[in-house]
DNA sequence: CAATAGTACTTGGCCATACATAGTACTTTC
DNA sequence: GAAAGTACTATGTATGGCCAAGTACTATTG
């Protein structure tokens, strides 16, 4: 058990969330994903967001089309279906219930 | 992938932060942390956290003394090491950071 | 037109945590 | 001394984030 670790673990499902947002704001692809995750300082590589994405469009939250680009392969442009809104809607409120939660906590003074 | 995994995993790392929390403010006992993280609307169960209490004592970043009861066995009550305080720290600011960033990302409008 | 570099996506294996479930040990009460 | 209650322990499972290596397509370049 190290520092390193818990981070790690406190990122699980939160990333999830974040990219659902994303994608929820129009069609993205993996690269737009990145480059938006890390200017909000939540560094992600490939190796996790790839899959993740392959999760979410197998559980059908995202659909994607292939779009060609001009400079490399094409790209899979990904959006939300009904179920993915929905699915965003209810971790939305888990994602604000554990904040409230987690405040309550460390905000307590020693009683 | 359902929504009640992806909130278990939403919690991963935020639970052993509310707990060095609670030990932080005071010595404290298993029940005692069930009881404050219950109020507070975090539902755990004993089998998630006597391990993790176990886990962080053999990080040494807890210590326990056992202290007995007039209703029922002795208890063990717990501390913050030296170490577990400097561990908490290092934690709050990456929840901190992960909150802030989160935020980033959730309250981005359609651009 | 091969060879190289760059972009986009894929795959397999590892690890730590939260949870379910069952079990041990001690104390009080009837 | 049997039952109920309290406190702690042990075992096995599943999941997601990560590392690392790999595939496939396009554009550039000598």
């Amino acid at each position: 058990m190290n520092l390193e670790n818990t981070q790690v673990q406190m990122r699980k499902g939160i990333l999830e969330y974040c990219i659902l947002h994303i994608i929820s704001r129009g069609e993205v692809y993996a690269s737009d994903m990145l480059d938006e995750l890390t200017t909000a300082k939540i560094i992600v590589v490939e190796g996790t967001l790839y899959p993740l994405l392959t999760r979410l469009k197998n559980a059908e939250l995202l659909e994607y089309k292939w779009v060609e680009s001009k400079s490399g392969p094409p790209r899979k442009y990904y959006t939300l279906t009904d179920k993915g809104s929905k699915f965003l809607r209810n971790l939305s409120e888990t994602w604000e219930d554990l904040v409230h939660s987690t405040q309550t906590i460390t905000t307590k003074s020693n009683a």
